[in-house]
DNA sequence: CTCCTTGCTACGTTTTCAGTAGCAAAAAGA
DNA sequence: TCTTTTTGCTACTGAAAACGTAGCAAGGAG
């Protein structure tokens, strides 16, 4: 129920996503990332996610997922395949 | 990225979980269950559910998740050992 | 000493949500 | 038939959150 109503908080799985690759990103290469998502609530989802364990800042690199993140996002990557049904079958009735 | 979009907002999460039942929810009922959203967002909510296959409305019972709905919680739920081991972290660093 | 990058904070505007009230339609009960 | 309930909402106001832009302090590069 802490996990809903934290990934239910507007960009936290955008943000998530975001940070998939190897390399940590900088707070504005993350911002652009997101698309401009505004500066404070970037901050503060940041926040979020650090005081829970999942991403971590690193001095001189960046924003990334901390082991734990990995984790988690591991397990929300199956969804892609569910997705892609969902979309096409979206697509078909409209 | 629509279905990030789509989760990333308030209560979608939510609204999937309390409706994981075998049987219908009314309006009312599923406003209950999530802890007194108010209607007009629950409304919204279901309305987004709906036009994207995930929920549906049966006439004479309820709301309830529809095939694709119900296989997307299916690959949500196994986040719960996930989710598990993460709050023990957490709880042991406070 | 200047310029750029980085990680933010400030702040006014806009959007969304909360919370309560209430309505029309259908069902249930008397 | 005439209440009373239940159900699925809509309306409205005030509060909270997000947007969008500006800008600042600290550090590094030139």
């Amino acid at each position: 129920m802490v996990l809903i109503d934290l990934l239910g908080r507007r960009w936290v799985l955008r943000i998530l996503w975001e940070l998939r690759g190897e390399t940590p990103l900088t707070f504005r290469a993350l911002q652009d990332a997101c698309g401009g998502i505004s500066p404070s609530v970037l901050n503060a989802r940041l926040a979020d996610l650090r005081e829970t364990g999942i991403a971590e800042h690193r001095d001189e690199e960046g924003y990334a997922l901390t082991p734990m993140g990995r984790e988690l996002l591991d397990k929300l990557m199956p969804l892609t395949d569910w997705a892609e049904r969902w979309e096409q079958a979206l697509g078909n009735r409209e």
